[in-house]
DNA sequence: ATACGACTTAAACCTTGGTTTAAGTCAAGC
DNA sequence: GCTTGACTTAAACCAAGGTTTAAGTCGTAT
């Protein structure tokens, strides 16, 4: 099995050693493995589980909600079921925060509709 | 003209009387009068002000660029194009993050289906 | 005239999500 | 054998966006 420096994982999530750091601190990296000098070794498991947290994180899901989700996935297929629940409960949470940033965004178009047509009679 | 106690303002636009105050400290109300007692006194314009901040806010604009939209707006029609300018800005980003969104809940649908997959086959 | 509710202020406090700093360990190349 | 770069830690620090607290001032209903 292959695994990744911090520095390695780091580059390949785009995303600081500090983060990756903070995150283990945090609980979202449960299970990492050291080399005999006491470095983290990142598995190819753990950079998918990383980018699932950077699915979670990029909506809006708190910290402490993803290590309740990774904490549910290193405690093995019976927490499949509360997962699931967890996934569809914030795809809702989600789906409302989409249509309330598309239904916010459409009342700032009214505003550039607006200057736009201002500026066009300016120059009449 | 009619104007608005905190707690009426508050009450209409379903935000802490505590956030007004904030925003007020933020320099997101600016001109807002008040009574001989020194109580603040919200305009309809005001209100329909704090609506458009409710805007940005619900896409994620940062107070100090709301502040600074707010002060275009006082300042009069000679930064028209400046807001024009700043909203469509703000419009890419919040399409940008909307994107960002949708493509992660996709990552997320497929952890979703395949969890519904997996509780299914344990029924046969 | 007094008590109550609605308001005022400044300052302290809080959470979230990191980032930075300082001091140290280790492996590898020169 | 010594420097350099990549790593380690704990703890301090930071910014954003509020919220809470404490002490005080009003206007009004009883």
């Amino acid at each position: 099995m292959t695994y990744y420096s911090i520095g390695e994982a780091a580059a390949k999530l785009n995303i600081p050693e500090s983060t990756l750091r903070f995150y283990e601190k945090k609980g979202l990296l449960p299970l990492i493995k050291r080399d005999e000098a006491g470095r983290r070794l990142f598995s190819e498991d753990q950079i998918s589980l990383l980018v699932t947290v950077g699915c979670l994180k990029n909506t809006h899901m708190s910290i402490s909600d993803i290590k309740k989700y990774i904490d549910w996935v290193i405690e093995g297929d019976s927490t499949i079921e509360q997962r699931l629940e967890m996934l569809n409960h914030h795809k809702q949470a989600v789906l409302a925060e989409i249509s309330l940033m598309t239904e916010s965004l459409e009342g700032i178009q009214v505003k550039i509709t607006r200057y736009i047509k201002h500026t066009q009679e300016a120059l009449r």
